[in-house]
DNA sequence: ATATATAGTGATAGTTTGTTCCATTTAAAT
DNA sequence: ATTTAAATGGAACAAACTATCACTATATAT
């Protein structure tokens, strides 16, 4: 490698991540605009000036482009960091909510419009909580690692599972509910499950 | 309405269950035989000795033949048939557990197999997670007519969320571990959740 | 028993998503 | 500057759906 780039902030590197958030953008505007089954792939693609060829190059499929996140990775690292003479359920909480709170003001009201357009889209819904199986196996993994249990204990899927689920069902309060903010329901969620779920 | 057929067994609704059933046990060997994505409807269609548009007007996707079963009427039946005096938790728990207790050795056999075909395409495990938010909202509904909240309380949401989520955590459980037994490690999970998710 | 209405079926053609292959352009490395 | 590797666009294609229409089988009424 010569004098500039190296691996990461390269040219190609930075056109391409360009292109992906300009490809997403122009879908979210068409989604909302016409609908998400009356936007077709061709549309999206002539809005970021790409080829549709192109567009399943960065999305492999349609849903792809609205589901696309990269909130594992964070999720991981906050957790690692948790001192460990919290509670788990204390470590996992302080995780998820770590990183939505680095998030701008901007950020946060795009991914509410983003939620309630993918709670409202059963393709997109359907997708969302598949990927949401793969973040219950980190969270799996996590979570044995700490307690020194086998990912495969049972107590430890449950665990993850009622975790995943309280998420889920606070992503749908949300989409019902423009106003509420997910952070504080996701938080008081979390603490209900702490408390064994009164009723 | 003459002599013999009023509503429920008449030919029509007897050809019809017949066919479905015919369908779907032909798309479960084709799928498990080549794979659910080398499977297309065309073939799935051939082997059941029905025309394609005839697959689709049984089934609106090619998901939906896997996908299809009526669990829900059977878990609200059950559920409303618990006695006042058990905890909101041990009434999801027989509610949920009675109706595969019901089940004969053959139809679990079935349902395993299935499980674990579900569990291991994609697409049809997104499909059935789709499917289970409807359950969440139903036990979401059922929950708050017996507790006297109302449905938009996020306690019970944060509870049926939960329960939905440890119901998924088995799912996958038992497809990794084929010998294990689905109703045996939902009662434990749900037991787990009940004693506040001991680690 | 027969006629009429209704519901299920199959055939056809069309749209859209998503894949594959190849030629062309563009960035990176020496 | 030249070579090498990657990204792109275009075109042709398979399969999942959709819509429509004519045809058949079933149900209902007289």
């Amino acid at each position: 490698m010569s004098t500039n780039n190296k691996r990461n902030g390269g040219l190609r590197e930075r056109k391409k991540a360009k292109t992906m958030a300009n490809v997403q953008m122009h879908a979210l505007r068409l989604f909302r605009e016409i609908g998400y089954n009356a936007t077709t792939v061709e549309q999206i693609a002539e809005a970021a000036e790409i080829s549709p060829s192109t567009f399943f190059r960065y999305f492999s499929t349609k849903e792809d482009v609205m589901i696309t996140d990269n909130y594992d990775p964070l999720l991981i690292a906050s957790f690692e960091k948790q001192p460990p003479e919290l509670s788990t359920l204390q470590a996992v909480r302080n995780a998820m909510l770590s990183g939505i709170s680095e998030l701008s003001a901007d950020e946060i009201k795009t991914m509410r419009e983003r939620n309630q357009l993918i709670m409202s889209v059963p393709e997109l819904r359907a997708a969302t909580l598949n990927n949401l199986t793969q973040t219950m196996q980190l969270l799996t993994e996590m979570i044995a690692k700490r307690t020194g249990h086998k990912s495969d204990d049972l107590a430890v899927r449950t665990f993850a599972g009622a975790v995943v689920g309280v998420n889920i069902s606070v992503m749908f309060y949300c989409a019902e509910n423009p106003e509420a903010d997910f952070a504080k329901m996701l938080d008081e969620a979390l603490a209900k499950l702490e408390e064994g779920l009164p009723l």
